[in-house]
DNA sequence: TATTTAAGTCAAGCATGCTTTACAAAAAGA
DNA sequence: TCTTTTTGTAAAGCATGCTTGACTTAAATA
């Protein structure tokens, strides 16, 4: 899932170190959110949506509807 | 973190496996998700906001402002 | 040039998200 | 009432999210 994280880092001027302390967390993470390792959780997404004062969606590209399924029972 | 998934699928009537199935997951995820154990993955709230056509704010409750701090080097 | 800051990455470890299988209990329908 | 459907829950296991600590490299600056 990609990301608009670094461009809005760069508009606020920050280092990652600056806006993961910004978000309660490890400046790793911010950089793992980056270079596209994993997802945040919903609530880290909600923390940085807030900051920015953007919709989730407006940061976080929908993922390629993976099509995946279940057993269910 | 709460969410409205109950009323949303009741307002569907659906069942949990109803929902689940629609969304590629197993039941237990979803009854998981409405009894409050735990919050989504990003790409699941994605799923669910894009089935509902609802936006994930609209879904999910924003959480409580934790203030935790990392030690970030 | 020497030093500092920023970014990338790795490994180990713990927490959370999701799976399958299974069972119990409540609710709905015959 | 009897049967079926729906919901809740539990345990074990695997995948993902996030932590700390450490190290490397590149870029900025004294």
């Amino acid at each position: 899932m990609k990301n608009r994280l670094r461009v809005l880092r760069a508009e606020h001027d920050w280092s990652q170190a600056d806006l993961a302390q910004a978000l309660g967390v490890s400046r790793q993470t911010i950089n793992a959110l980056e270079t596209g390792k994993y997802d945040p959780s919903l609530p880290l997404a909600f923390k940085i949506a807030d900051l920015f004062e953007l919709a989730i969606e407006q940061i976080f590209e929908r993922p390629s509807a993976d099509n995946q399924s279940a057993s269910n029972d």
